[in-house]
DNA sequence: CATGGTCAAGTGGCA
DNA sequence: TGCCACTTGACCATG
């Protein structure tokens, strides 16, 4: 079975008018939140989380079963507990609510912290802000009452190399101890897409075998950076890592080629599909992170009838 | 050598 | 309403 899912932004919702416009993006620039404080934070998360349920909502009415939450949903949550926000005792019950509105509809809800997340990365200082940023997807997942498995994964790559991967790798493995629980357990590693980093058999070999961690295939990072092996061989090596949990995919396609356009770098993202997945018959969750994120659902759901 | 774009993901804030 | 700047890391292509 395949089951689709998108990624943080619903644009129908999104683009609906201000005043009514649904998001979980809202956020600040520094100089605002310099300005106004986690008083301001408090209100735009509130009014995130507010609106996480009626996407979720939205996405059951459309029989989407996989979303991946917003990293925004929380702005500048890197420099407060979220526990002090004004508001948070609301922001609690409603993200509790959110959860088991998605629980009882059976959708898998997963994150991705951003490219800044280097927990391989030599430099304390990095590490540190890494594990603070993930301990908030953490804490964010616990509150929506999700599993404290992969089936809800918080999903990284390791992402640098730094000229030495063994190096690289051992610190990654090394700082995941750091971890709390609540991340640890839904930790996930992702295939890069650059030559001079990671594929899909060096994270088995390095992470997964070390640390257990389940593996992440990006089939468009795959096209950029493989060790030889076909997109099968690479797909089931993943898959193998993930136990009783429905592994999840990555898929999407090239810009370049979506606009003929040699001037865009191959591997951005398209806005919407012409080729449909190949799951090789596997049971699969796709997350498709075309730009044009619901909208390219769809067509993944014609393009695979 | 410096800049801009990519991953993630567009949005805020002001002219 | 348009458009430019915007927290963070690291890497790579282009000028």
């Amino acid at each position: 079975m395949i089951n689709l899912g998108y990624a943080c932004i619903n644009t129908k919702l999104s683009g609906l008018p201000k005043s009514k416009r649904i998001t979980t993006n809202r956020t600040m620039i520094k100089r605002t939140f310099e300005q106004k404080g986690i008083k301001y934070a408090s209100e735009l998360a509130l009014a995130n989380v507010r609106d996480l349920k009626k996407i979720i909502q939205w996405n059951e009415d459309h029989n989407i079963k996989f979303y991946r939450l917003s990293s925004e949903m929380f702005p500048w949550a890197s420099e407060y507990n979220i526990e002090d926000l004004p508001d948070f005792e609301n922001i609690a019950r409603i993200m509790g609510e959110a959860g088991d509105l998605a629980n009882k509809y059976g959708q898998r809800l997963t994150t991705h912290p951003g490219p800044f997340n280097k927990l391989a990365s030599p430099k304390e200082k990095v590490v540190l802000s890494t594990i603070t940023d993930l301990e908030i997807h953490g804490k964010m997942l616990d509150l929506l009452k999700q599993p404290r498995t992969p089936q809800a994964k918080i999903n990284i790559h390791v992402g640098a190399a730094y000229g030495d991967k063994p190096m690289a790798l051992g610190n990654f493995n090394r700082n995941f101890e750091r971890l709390s629980d609540a991340v640890k357990t839904r930790l996930t590693v992702e295939n890069d897409d650059k030559k001079s980093l990671y594929s899909t058999h060096e994270l088995y070999d390095g992470v997964h075998k070390k640390i257990g961690i389940p593996i992440t295939f990006d089939f468009h990072h795959h096209k950029f950076r493989n060790d030889g092996e076909t997109e099968e061989e690479a797909l089931r090596l993943a898959v193998s890592t993930w136990g009783n949990i429905t592994p999840v995919v990555h898929y999407s396609q090239s810009r370049s080629v979506e606009y003929n356009d040699p001037k865009i770098k191959e591997n951005a993202h398209s806005d919407t599909y012409w080729e449909p997945v190949n799951t090789y018959g596997l049971d699969l969750d796709v997350m498709l992170e075309c730009k044009g994120k619901e909208i390219g659902l769809f067509k993944m759901r014609q393009l695979l009838t």
